[in-house]
DNA sequence: TATTAATATCGTAATATTGCAATATATAAA
DNA sequence: TTTATATATTGCAATATTACGATATTAATA
């Protein structure tokens, strides 16, 4: 098979685990503190830092984007990169709110 | 291709992309809320619970506790698995200190 | 209008994940 | 000791993900 049944999971749940997808690997935890750790627009500047090939990271900051965590501004022919800061605290919120009401238990 | 390039980034992006993948699934998202919403000890009605096969859950269990986020107490020839409250939090905080530091930004 | 530079998309190979049937293991009960 | 029950492991098919070369797109600059 290899395809995830969501329909047999609420939407609360597909949610959770999309995100933690989207955040689920080392290129993508390094993109996103690297955008955080500049105070100025990140371009591809990234490729260089992160150490893979450029298509690779543009899909990465696709799938960044897809979730809305980051989002890109155009100045001329580069783009800036940065936190999309309400989702993410929102995300934050989100997986707080998972792991609080996730304690409860019988050992 | 298709192999994470672990490598080429640090410790703790591993290990943070680690835990991320292993909640990166609503099925583990959904276990992990009903053993955490049950008091008593929750054996193989997680199969019946959760509408996939019992490999499956197997499967998914196992995941979860390779980062010890469950743990499994033998109970005859039942298996009482509940949440492990220590590394629960370990991760929570972990989380915590990755999403508050990745914060600052230029737009 | 070329040319250059930055980023995105396409296509594809390699590897990983998901799900389950079949089977193995382990323990309680008959 | 057989049988039944609960869980784990194996093997495999289907699908997803990762990575990158080649190429397309877009916009500034010569």
């Amino acid at each position: 098979m290899g395809l995830t049944k969501t329909q047999i999971f609420n939407t609360r749940q597909n949610q959770l685990a999309i995100i933690f997808k989207v955040l689920a690997h080392p290129a993508r935890i390094a993109i996103l503190q690297y955008i955080s750790n500049q105070k100025e627009c990140i371009c591809n500047d990234i490729v260089d830092e992160i150490g893979l090939a450029q298509p690779t990271i543009s899909q990465h900051l696709k799938e960044l984007k897809s979730i809305d965590l980051i989002q890109g501004e155009i100045e001329g022919k580069k783009i800036c990169y940065c936190i999309n800061l309400k989702k993410w605290q929102e995300v934050q919120t989100l997986l707080n709110a998972f792991f609080n009401q996730t304690k409860i238990n019988c050992c």
